[in-house]
DNA sequence: GACCTGCTGCGGCATG
């Protein structure tokens, strides 16, 4: 064995390197090397941004593949994203230019013709998405096999993206199948920027095979430069004020601009409209000062053709360039190097922090920098919790947890995934055209994904999907897809496992007052139109809210859905409040805002208890817990507390506090919510009777008996609850 | 008042 990998790669590999310029292997490539050519083990790439490892999984799979071709395709390449396979295919022809290895793309916007002429030769590499493989698991199961007989490797991109998701739950489906009807065992290659859990990920990349996982993780020394501003608008109540808050306005918009003046710049923002904004005040300060229009917006309602051009102006532009994108700029599309990256607010995970910091400081030796721009807005009868700074904490918090502790999120994978039950049966009968049930039952349950739904419970399913019409039972006893089932699985959207972006139509009586995103629960009040409307029911099928004008004064004020944050961040965000620190990377404005909030919340006694008087009836429960936790808590307080609490009185903005109405005092609420979650059999308590809540795309076709119980399983986080309040 | 991802097969018509 040569010391040096490089010399065991194939000669256009080599050569590939050498006219780049690049010196040596990246460690992650070498030691990718030394794995996937001297062992028959799966491979987690777990390194840094612009460590090199799309080339360190490709390099020694292209060279085996050289040495002894395939006769099928021989290197199937997963992307969770079109843009990433399109950016992949010219990086890889260019080093392929010299091979006779060919590369294909297949994805919804691939040509028709190259699909064909791959299946004339199937042969190299082939880039595909999740919804195109299952397209092909599907209809063309024929296919699979001289596709894929003689198959090597499959490499995963951006496993995280993947990792507790359903789309991750159907990747896992979709690999067994296809290991099975291409009766091949492929080694597998994981690839990810943002892991910590490496136990669990390597679980995850080797789920349904017998070979074990190795792992490259060599530590980057990046330098890190950080710095968090804080910027305060007074509020805007009476006219006077007005002034002063636009002159804020303005001075935080220079701000930013002067940041990223000159520059190669990326503005990341939590919302599509805060992009929107933010380019529009660019631009007119840039025309005020008769410089160049050198901006672009990049998010999920931007075309494909103004995105990409945008890409292209941050990669190949000499001179300045500024773009503001949501997080559709996070994954690893190749930008090049850019100079500055500025954050509005406050990433909502760690993980999206590493990946953001990522977009600078790719250059040997350059640091990754980021600019924290945290905002705030003063208003009249705001609660006392809500006067904390909020937005900053959780940037701090962020920092410190992945500066100190090298920590991000970790994942977790549904237990009762049924939507994904309902879509894999549908697919694989699909595959099959008909079956007995017993061998449905056997194709559908043996994936690993569902290892915990038991036979009786799939015998209650299908006999619900049988009296719904997604099934039919034959003549023979066989079961075929039925009338309601052809027009799910005949539509093209059944590919996928994530709804797309919903509307629901706001209804007074006849008249269609707008839109929401989301559909609020009946009873809760929201603005629209300028107007409170309180929800009296909702139509899922039809996607409509119907509403009345909310007469007098609502406490439920519904606030929408809430970016996740992890019981770690808000852990983190009370030490900081508690502690002294002076965190060096805060800007004058920051440290002395921090102070501030340290006072502010020692003063109202906010850190002492779970349970905080407010004056009279009203408490805050200001728990410190993650989303998720929080919203069991709020199901403890709605289901278990009643007695106590008024349900309509609570005041929510998830996951930081809660404003209740309560005739008992604070201590002897804190002691009944502690007792009330450790009482055995708490879980069933949680849920209304008729209440069936779907966590994901086709659970409407699920029996509301099995839905409740996925829920207790997925939907009530009761242990982490009750860990993160002792 | 979060954010993001993805999509077949075929009939019919125009064009070279």
């Amino acid at each position: 064995m040569s010391s040096n990998p490089f010399y065991r790669l194939a000669p256009f590999i080599q050569e590939f390197i050498y006219k780049k310029k690049w010196d040596v292997l990246r460690e992650a490539q070498a030691d990718a090397c030394h794995i996937i050519l001297d062992t028959n083990k799966h491979l987690l790439i777990a390194s840094g941004t612009a460590s090199g490892k799309t080339e360190a999984a490709f390099f020694p799979t292209i060279t085996m593949l050289d040495h002894n071709p395939s006769g099928t395709v021989g290197i199937l390449y997963i992307s969770p994203l079109k843009a990433l396979i399109n950016d992949q295919f010219h990086r890889l022809e260019e080093l392929l230019q010299e091979a006779s290895i060919p590369v294909w793309a297949w994805h919804g916007d691939a040509s028709q013709s190259a699909k064909q002429r791959l299946l004339k030769k199937p042969s190299g590499i082939l880039q595909i998405t999740p919804e195109s493989l299952e397209a092909m698991l599907m209809n063309r199961p024929e296919l699979i096999l001289p596709l894929f007989g003689d198959l090597r490797f499959i490499i995963i991109d951006e496993i995280h993206a993947f990792m507790g998701t359903d789309r991750g739950i159907q990747l896992q489906c979709q690999l067994v199948r296809l290991a099975r009807l291409s009766k091949t065992e492929p080694r597998r290659i994981g690839l990810s920027a943002t892991l910590r859990d490496y136990d669990y990920a390597a679980n995850w990349l080797a789920l349904g095979t017998a070979a074990s996982v190795q792992i490259v993780a060599p530590q980057t020394g990046r330098k890190l430069r950080l710095a968090v501003d804080h910027f305060m608008f007074p509020s805007v109540e009476i006219e006077e004020d007005e002034e002063s808050f636009l002159k804020a306005q303005e001075a935080y918009y220079k701000e930013i601009y002067n940041a990223t003046y000159r520059h190669k710049a990326l503005i990341f923002a939590n919302s599509r409209q805060d992009t929107e904004h933010t380019i529009m005040e660019m631009r007119r300060l840039a025309q005020e000062r008769q410089e160049a229009d050198i901006f672009y917006v990049h998010h999920g309602n931007i075309s494909t053709q103004l995105r990409e051009e945008a890409e292209a102006a941050l990669r190949e532009v000499q001179g300045p360039v500024v773009a503001a994108a949501t997080l559709t700029l996070e994954l690893g599309i190749d930008l090049g190097e850019l100079e500055r990256v500025v954050q509005l607010g406050a990433p909502y995970s760690c993980s999206s922090f590493v990946q953001r910091l990522g977009r600078s400081g790719r250059k040997k030796d350059a640091s990754s920098e980021m600019i924290f721009f945290c905002s705030e807005k003063e208003y009249e009868g705001a609660l006392l919790p809500e006067q904390l700074p909020w937005e900053m904490l959780r940037a701090i918090a962020i920092i410190e947890l992945y500066i100190r502790e090298k920590w991000v999120e970790s994942f977790k994978t549904r237990g009762m995934p049924l939507g994904l039950l309902y879509h894999q049966s549908m697919s694989l009968l699909k595959g099959m055209g008909e079956a007995k049930p017993a061998v449905l039952a056997s194709a559908v349950l043996s994936l690993p994904a569902f290892k915990d739904i038991q036979p009786d419970a799939y015998r209650l399913f299908l006999r619900h999907l049988i009296k719904t019409d997604h099934l039919e039972i034959t003549e023979t006893g066989t079961l075929i897809i039925g009338l309601t089932g052809e027009k799910i699985v005949n539509h093209f959207r059944f590919y996928s496992v994530f709804e797309g972006n919903e509307e629901f139509f706001v209804f007074n009586g006849s008249q269609q007052i707008g839109s929401l995103d989301h559909a609020p629960p009946v009873e809760n009040c929201f603005t629209l139109a300028g107007k409170i409307w309180e929800v009296t029911g909702v139509d899922d099928k039809r996607k409509h809210i119907y509403v009345v004008q909310a007469k007098g004064r609502k406490n439920t004020i519904w606030n929408g859905t809430q970016g996740h944050v992890d019981t770690h961040v808000m852990k983190k965000i009370r030490e900081i409040l508690t502690g002294s620190e002076a965190y060096v990377y805060l800007k004058p404005n920051a440290a002395k805002r921090l102070e501030q909030a340290r006072h502010f919340a020692a003063n109202n006694g906010l850190l002492e208890d779970l349970v905080v008087a407010a004056g009279g009836e009203q408490f805050y429960i200001i728990p410190w817990v993650g989303s998720q936790a929080f919203d069991t808590l709020i199901r403890v307080l709605r289901f278990e507390l009643y007695s106590d609490i008024e349900p309509r009185s609570i005041k929510e903005r998830s996951p930081y506090f809660l404003r209740i109405t309560s005739k008992i005092d604070a201590a002897e609420l804190k002691q009944k919510i502690l007792s009330t979650i450790r009482k055995p059999l708490i879980h069933e308590a949680l849920m209304a009777e008729d209440e069936a809540p779907r966590l994901g795309k086709y659970e409407e076709f699920i029996p509301p008996k099995l839905l409740r119980k996925a829920f207790l399983t997925d939907g009530i986080h009761l242990e982490e609850l009750i860990h993160a309040l002792q």
